[in-house]
DNA sequence: ATCGGGTACGGAAGCGCTTGCGTACCTCCC
DNA sequence: GGGAGGTACGCAAGCGCTTCCGTACCCGAT
């Protein structure tokens, strides 16, 4: 019996089948030009010799790739392990491979990384987190994505609305809104914003449910404090640190992902204010350990998961017309880092 | 000019440099027989040029694969996400690819995904987490990856021995012990754990080290409830209701992980038991949230991100006569997770 | 000057597969 | 019964790269 596997050539299969190597070929790849009873032959031969087709030289022949590049800013970021959790998850069940390289939030880098990707030959290409307000970037970002599709490659995008791609698209906005609107309807109206960098899609959309919910209430996002560090743990730090030497009077911190607020939560803590006795806080995302932060929080829940494999899913459909749009909803958690304004702000 | 990326080969690259094929090839490989001036000059034009060589073409052609394949139990773990994030950074720096993907902790499902990356022809192989006392399925496992090496493969582990490859070990035994011995100098003498599936590796080295610790103030593991659950939060939650239930005189929990050490903490507060006044708990990994709990967590940080660059190093270097180990170094980081024992335990 | 030996480079043969094109052969119809 | 039209299959040309082998050239030794 001959050794499965490497080593193993199609050829092998074809004499082994007495047929020539493009029949073979034929009969494996299910084309046309090749009789039922041939084709069945081949294709028993090859079961019965555990022939595994190489694929590097299929796919170097023309033939199509069966790996999904996937970019997120880091995987050891919560919201973006459970996205690549997601992805993985279904590429599973599909048979492919998932390759994940970080974009660090750098769209040069992010750039860089695409290229890559592409020139792997890897045939969808999924990039997770935000856009960036950066034109030139985002239109060189563009240009090669659609270069990469006009080839028959597949984009999803998870997150941001440009690139000329699918996309999926948390409700960012009405998240926003939902957040605030839970503050203002405890009292509260000393909000301070903690946010991140100023140019990323995400945080200005959700800014913008923040200043629409505010304005509902006859409020102006202008009145308040908005603080714009790094959109991880460290921001939240910092961010609260300024918050409560320039504007004391606060009662309620939104941080603009759960990141922040886990580092929000770090600050009140070591100064011994109390939550939400003293300062209400609320996050965003619902990363898995947000109920089991002291105290547990506050936050608008995206369904992260499924968010990575309605991505995929997207992805593996033939291109539509024009870019799809899948909005994920959202959903309002209150948990024990909000409570009623203090009566003095009242 | 010639259009960047896809579409970009080494021929266009070799023209621009005025040079053969062959020797562009030899000098982007780093071969012998190119004077140094043309190597350089090749490495320029192809740097100014963004080529990237085709994988398929280069792993067709007998060269080396530049991807590596990551087998982990699930990446939305922390523990997991941050080895994936140290092995994705040194990749990045080493312009490797990663291909990550989920073993779920199945054995079965873990040699699957063994073979499927070996028929992608992987070069670089890294396997992390826990392995199985599954004679059977680690056999396969390890002729299956045995016989990769022989064909040149390389192969790493994180956190098992068996295998026979290069390993990366973290202090599970050492850890295991410090927590152990910290609870005892507490006056903790009713001492319970959760532990994960009683077959993992991870979970006998650790209790390996409780046992020492507790042998040398003269107490048996024998003595102590041991609970084996799932190895992440949910199975702390169970455990801890059923070390409440059989043994309520407990004054100490030691999770063998933080994941589970994040479920007893979640149950105890459920139950209104303060931490650490009625009862103490204890992680292990120091996963980056660890600190943001509430209580904070007292737990042995392993260098998870250092652990996932080590692998990669390991692999990345020829193998060596025989397996290579490379222990990782622990440290115990008390929180406010731990206490004194209550007065009546004693 | 001549020759051996080393170095720098180019030519060309594959790696295993897909696929365009050509060639038999068969069927059907006027 | 001869040509049109179809079907089943084989031949061979690549895909982009690595690498064996051959050739030109330069050096120092004769």
């Amino acid at each position: 019996m001959p050794k499965p596997g490497p080593g193993l050539r199609l050829i092998d299969v074809a004499h082994r089948a007495g047929v020539s190597l493009a029949t073979a070929s034929r009969a494996l790849a299910g084309r046309e030009g090749v009789s039922e009873e041939v084709a069945n032959r081949v294709r028993q031969v090859a079961d019965e010799l555990g022939y595994v087709a190489n694929p590097f030289a299929r796919t170097l022949a023309g033939g199509a790739s069966t790996t999904v590049g996937l970019i997120v800013h880091q995987v050891d970021d919560p919201y973006f392990a459970e996205i690549a959790g997601g992805v993985i998850g279904l590429a599973d069940e599909q048979r492919l491979l998932v390759q994940i390289c970080h974009s660090g939030r750098d769209p040069g880098h992010e750039l860089r990384q695409i290229r890559h990707l592409i020139a792997q030959r890897a045939g969808i290409i999924i990039i997770a987190g935000s856009g960036y307000d950066d034109p030139r970037a985002e239109a060189e970002a563009e240009a090669v994505l659609s270069g990469y599709q006009r080839g028959g490659g597949r984009v999803a995008v998870i997150g941001r609305h440009a690139l000329g791609a699918d996309a999926v698209l948390p409700d960012n906005e009405a998240g926003g809104h939902a957040v605030t609107a839970h503050l203002l309807g405890l009292g509260h109206r000393r909000i301070a914003v903690a946010a991140g960098a100023p140019g990323l899609n995400t945080v200005i959309d959700r800014m913008a449910g923040v200043a629409s919910a505010l304005r509902e209430h006859g409020l102006s996002l202008d009145d308040l404090p908005v603080v714009h560090t790094d959109f991880v743990r460290e921001g939240g730090r910092t961010a609260t640190e300024r918050i409560l030497a320039e504007h004391p009077s606060t009662t309620a911190i939104i941080a603009l992902n759960d990141a922040m607020a886990m580092g929000v939560l770090a600050m009140l803590r070591e100064r011994g204010i109390g939550v939400p006795t003293r300062m209400s806080v609320v996050g965003f995302d619902d990363v898995s350990v947000a109920a089991d932060l002291a105290p547990s929080l506050t936050t608008v829940r995206l369904p992260m998961i499924d968010m990575g494999r309605m991505a995929l899913e997207l992805a593996l459909e033939p291109a539509g017309a024009g870019p799809r749009r899948r909005p994920t909803g959202h959903q309002l958690i209150v948990r024990d880092s909000t409570g009623p304004a203090p009566d003095q702000s009242r």
